[in-house]
DNA sequence: ATTTGAATTTGCGCCAGCGCAAAGTTCTCT
DNA sequence: AGAGAACTTTGCGCTGGCGCAAATTCAAAT
């Protein structure tokens, strides 16, 4: 998860960003060093604590952003202070790219949810980028509809699933993205607590707290405080299967 | 609803499309009339029944379509046969552009909920529409923005809202969105049931049914096998809201 | 006019999962 | 080391709304 680090943490705009941290990000995957150069100049590169927000709902898009290091969760708030988590965004994504869908505030929230580091542009450098520069654009729009078709999902998920199915298919989501393979599993990469699952499923705490209570017992996860590890990954999508007996 | 009919109906292709069909559409609004009967002489134009599928979940996006008259649901079909309505497009707007997020095939299957015209092109030419029309581009993502933007708000909705309030929630937005002004209320602009209504807000027909009913008892809505007038919008409002005393 | 099928209404019982409450655990900070 | 905060677990009762079933109404088709 790190990737070249040492003492850049402490510094708001970092001297010596180095080509290679784009040129496998699909975004920019073919263009000349030259043109990574120039982009990089023109970006400011930033550290951000855990647990903080990088840009607000509702807030002017000014800026846009490439998800350099860390885990992004991006949060709609209710009027009633409810969180719903839209979703996750992994290590080499761009997010706050209101401008690609014609809009001029962040539609949502976008919380670190580890230690992050993040590359941003002012937004009027979009168009340049998306004139100049061959496969930005695509690639973008990829990212939208990837996004978009994650979210219908949520919403097919939410109306036809239970609250078991569904934790089992977010926890499935969750290791297949952002997954790391240990010894005698595959572990979430970043801390999530039972609040923040049961925000991505739509349900309480409690009722998350349960589900990983019982599935322990049964050996399927292990989980420690904002730690889950999934054990059968197996025994979960039988689990988030609809059950067709009965 | 209707616009510029008469015998168009029983053809399948119409040979004398009017410039000043697309002039007043957001994405072609900006074109000289030239362009547009470019655009026109391209365009296959066609009739479809009420209730039968434009294009289909998992086909190839073979072809991009605008919507000159009728309504269309865009639906998602679960492994187990349940639908979910993702959203509703009205008369004037794009659909089964599937170009616009880096897709090669239809992410929904769109329904007519009404008798449509549609008029579409195949998709190699969604490239030259992009880059040769001034504003198609824009126009064109922020349609997906806005429906991007629907579905996220479907999203929190279900996550925190009771039926109750969903189901009032559904039935402004729909009168909002294609509300026909009648003499003492507010006219859903297409026939929906029952059914279509819980698919629309995650809960099952006998629900929907049950409220529809009540609300009728107390004044708010009338309806018949199809039609939905809603008589007093206020109401719905005030139920839309989550309860804050109690 | 009759049939047929789709759409709607309504009653009843039940249970998944929420709300509330309280206690236990693990981290962080001083 | 101790205090406090954040996170987690678990029990218990209750209810919103689903599942099932049956009756009714409406519309289109022959």
């Amino acid at each position: 998860m790190t990737l070249c680090m040492t003492d850049l943490s402490h510094r708001k705009t970092l001297p010596w960003l180095d080509e290679s941290l784009l040129t496998h990000l699909p975004p920019f995957s073919k263009l000349e060093k030259r043109e990574i150069r120039t982009i990089l100049d023109q970006a400011t590169s930033r550290r951000y604590d855990e647990g903080v927000a990088i840009f607000d709902e509702g807030a002017p898009a000014e800026r846009f952003f490439m998800l350099l290091d860390g885990y992004v969760r991006v949060v709609r708030v209710t009027p009633t202070g409810e969180q719903v988590t839209a979703l996750h965004i992994p290590t080499g994504q761009l997010l706050g790219i209101a401008k690609a869908i014609g809009r001029e505030i962040y539609p949502a929230t976008a919380l670190t949810a580890t230690e992050s580091i993040v590359l941003s542009w002012p937004t009027r450098l979009w168009d340049t980028f998306v004139a100049d520069y061959d496969g930005f654009a695509t690639e973008t729009y990829k990212t939208v509809g990837d996004r978009m078709g994650e979210i219908q999902n949520r919403v097919v998920e939410m109306a036809t699933q239970q609250v078991e199915q569904r934790v089992a298919n977010a926890l499935l989501r969750l290791i297949n993205q952002t997954g790391r393979k240990v010894s005698d599993g595959i572990e979430i990469d970043f801390p999530i607590t039972r609040q923040d699952l049961s925000e991505l499923t739509a349900t309480t705490l409690h009722t998350a707290s349960r589900l990983l209570s019982a599935w322990e017992k049964q050996g399927l996860v292990q989980s420690k405080r904002k730690r889950i590890k999934v054990l059968d990954p197996h025994a979960l999508v039988v689990i988030s299967q609809p059950k067709s007996d009965l």
